[in-house]
DNA sequence: CTGAAAGCGCTTACAG
DNA sequence: CTGAAAGCGCTTACAG
C-alpha cells in the first residue's frame, strides 16, 4: 500500500503539496496538481484514514448502540441512519447491547477509545448514567427512544410521542364503539403508552380493570400467551391495545386459534406499523411510528453537533405518530389502505 | 482527554514503560507498574485506538457489507457477527448496498481507506470483480451467500447449500403426495433452489410446466401477486415451493383470500425459517437456514486470516439446511414443532 | 527492567 | 504557490 510520501516523491513535490491537492485546503498550481494526480493514479494511492484521523483528531465515525437488530423497529432505523451517514461520508460503528446494560457500558467504553465523533444510543441500550458520563468527555451524545424520565434536559433526546400513540389507539377503539378494552404491554418500557390509554379511558368515564392489563415482553409469543389469558376471563374484552405490532400479531393468532373473529368478536390495534402489519391476517390497525424521520433527525442532530462544534444544545424532539386503520378494527376498509 | 505521555509524566516514567504495562508485551517491575496504574486511574486515561492503529497497522475492525437490514435474514446474521466480533474485541463497520452495486463499490473503497482488517461481503452486495480487486490489496475478503458461479475458487466463500434446500422442500412435497407443484422464485439469485426442485421433480418423472414457474422479488407482495396468478390458472397447483418465507407468507395470504384452505387445498413450503414462519397462519413448513452457524463460520474465517496472517486459503464452506415440517404442508402436526 | 529515539502516514501553521 | 518542520498518540527495536 503506497503512502502520500511515495506519491510526493514520484510527483517531485513535498508531502504538504500532495495533501493540499487532496484536501483542496490550499490552492495548488494547475501543473503541479496534475502531476500529483498522475502520480496518485500511477501508484494507486488511497489515503490512510487512520493517519488522517490521528492528525485531525476526527474519525468520521458515529457509534450506534442499539439493543438488537432482531427487532424490526431497530433494524429499520439503523438502516436509515447508515444511509444518511453515508451521504455525509461518515461510517457507522454498530454495537448491540442485547438488553444487557453491562455490555452496553463496555461497548461505550470501547467506542470512546476508538475516538468516534459522536454517539447515538437507542432503546435504553445503556444506562442513563453511563450515557451522561460519556457526554462528559465532550463528544456529542444523542439519546433516542429513551425511557427514563430522569434524563430529560440532561442530554438531548430524539423520541417518539408514545403517550400520543396510546391515546390515538384508544380513541379509535372508543370511536369504534368499544368500552371493554384490554391491553398487553411491556412495562415499564411501554408505560407512556399505558398513560395515554388510561387518560383517554378516564376521560370517557372508563376505568381499566386490573385483569385487563397484561404484562408482555414485546415478543410474538408473549402476545399469544397473554391473549390466551384474556380469553380465559369471565368477561371477555371487546378490543385489545397491544404495545407493539409483534405482540398484536401474537394476540391475533391466539384469537384465531380460539375460533373467534377479528374484528367482529375482538378488535386489535398495535403500535409501530412494521411491514408485516399490513400483511397480517387480517391486516392490522396500528399506530404508525415514523422510524425514518426518527433516524434522520437523530442523526442530523449528532452531525450538527460534530460539525458546528458549538455547545450541544440540550433540546428534546418529540415526533408524533399517527393512526393507520386496517381490517383488524374495522371490517369495511378497502384493500387500498395496504 | 489525557494521553499516554501525561500518564508517563505523572508516574515519573517514560512513554515506553506505560505502553509496556498497557500491552504486557514486556515485563515491568511491580512497583513501577503500580505507579503507572495509579497515574492512569488519576487522570482517567483511555488509550487512543486511532494512534495505536496507526502504529501497529491494525485497526481491529471488520467491514460488513450487506444488501439490507430490512431482510430479517441479514439482520439476524449481522447481529450474530457483531456478537462474535465483540468477544474478540473487534468492531463491526456496517455498510449497506441497498442492492446497488455502485454503492457497494463505493463502500468497499471507503472501508479500504479506513484500513479495516478484513471484509465480509454478503448477498452480492458488491460486484464479484470489485471483491476480487479488493482481495488483491492483501486484506482478507470472505464472501457469503454468494450467487456467482464464476467466483468459486477465487475467493473463499461461506455459503448455504440452497440447491439442497430446493431438494428437501420438493422431496417433502412429493412425500406428501403432491405432483402438481408450482414455484415462486426470485431469479437469478434463487436459481440453485430451482435446480434442486427440478432435479428432484425429474427424478420423479415430473416436468415443471412453464406457467408453474413464477418470478418474484422476495417480497411479501410479490408472493401474494404471483400466487394470485397461479390461482387464475386452468389447472391449479396442489403445492407451492416459495424461494423464501416472506414470499411463502404472501402466497398463503393470497390462498386464504381466495377462500382456499392450507394445506388441504394447497400446501406451501418456504425457505429460511424466519421467526415469523413459526407463527404464520398456519405455521409454515420451511427449510431452515442455519444463519447463526453461517455468521460464526464466516466471521471466524476472516478472524483466522487476520490473526494468523498466513496465506488465506481459498476454501469453500457449504452449510446444509434442514427441513422443518409445520401445518402448512401437514395437518396433523402437533403444536410442539413451534 | 527502563529510557531515548525513530517511526506509523497524515495535517498544519509558518517561511519563503 | 511550495517546502521544511513539527506534531497527532501510540509502538517497537535497541541500548543500557
Amino acid at each position: 500500500m503506497s503512502t502520500l510520501n511515495d506519491v510526493a516523491r514520484i510527483a517531485g513535490v513535498t508531502a504538504a503539496t500532495v495533501s493540499n491537492v487532496l484536501t483542496g485546503r490550499v490552492p495548488v498550481r494547475e501543473a503541479t496538481r496534475e502531476r500529483v494526480l498522475a502520480a496518485i493514479e500511477a501508484v494507486g494511492y488511497r489515503p490512510n484514514m487512520v493517519a488522517r484521523s490521528l492528525a485531525c483528531g476526527k474519525t468520521y465515525t458515529i457509534a450506534l448502540l442499539v439493543p438488537s437488530l432482531t427487532n424490526p423497529f431497530f433494524s429499520e432505523v439503523v438502516e436509515e441512519m447508515e444511509r444518511v451517514a453515508g451521504t455525509h461520508d461518515y461510517q457507522i460503528l454498530l454495537a448491540l447491547s442485547n438488553g444487557d446494560l453491562k455490555q452496553g457500558a463496555r461497548h461505550l467504553e470501547r467506542l470512546a477509545g476508538r475516538r468516534v465523533d459522536g454517539f447515538i444510543i437507542m432503546g435504553n441500550a445503556a444506562a442513563t448514567d453511563d450515557a451522561v458520563a460519556l457526554a462528559g468527555t465532550g463528544k456529542p451524545v444523542v439519546l433516542s427512544v429513551w425511557n427514563d424520565p430522569a434524563t430529560a434536559h440532561i442530554l438531548p433526546i430524539v423520541d417518539i410521542d408514545f403517550r400520543l400513540a396510546g391515546e390515538l389507539a384508544t380513541r379509535h377503539l372508543l370511536e369504534m364503539g368499544h368500552r371493554r378494552i384490554a391491553t398487553i404491554l411491556e412495562l415499564p418500557v411501554q408505560s407512556t403508552r399505558l398513560d395515554g390509554l388510561q387518560s383517554v379511558l378516564s376521560n370517557a368515564g372508563i376505568t381499566l380493570p386490573a385483569d385487563y392489563l397484561r404484562q408482555g415482553d414485546s415478543s410474538f409469543e408473549s402476545g399469544y400467551y397473554e391473549m390466551e389469558a384474556l380469553l380465559a376471563l369471565e368477561t371477555l374484552p371487546r378490543a385489545i391495545f397491544a404495545g407493539n405490532d409483534t405482540m398484536a400479531m401474537g394476540a391475533m393468532l391466539a384469537i384465531n386459534d380460539a375460533g373467534k373473529r377479528i374484528p367482529t368478536d375482538i378488535a386489535v390495534v398495535g403500535v409501530d406499523d412494521i411491514m408485516e402489519a399490513a400483511y397480517a391476517h387480517p391486516p392490522l390497525t396500528t399506530v404508525h411510528i415514523p422510524k425514518i424521520g426518527l433516524a434522520r433527525i437523530a442523526l442530523s442532530r449528532v452531525l450538527a453537533a460534530i460539525e458546528e462544534e458549538a455547545v450541544f444544545p440540550v433540546m428534546d424532539t418529540l415526533i408524533a405518530p399517527y393512526l393507520v386503520v386496517r381490517q383488524s378494527t374495522r371490517v369495511e376498509v378497502t384493500r387500498q389502505s395496504r
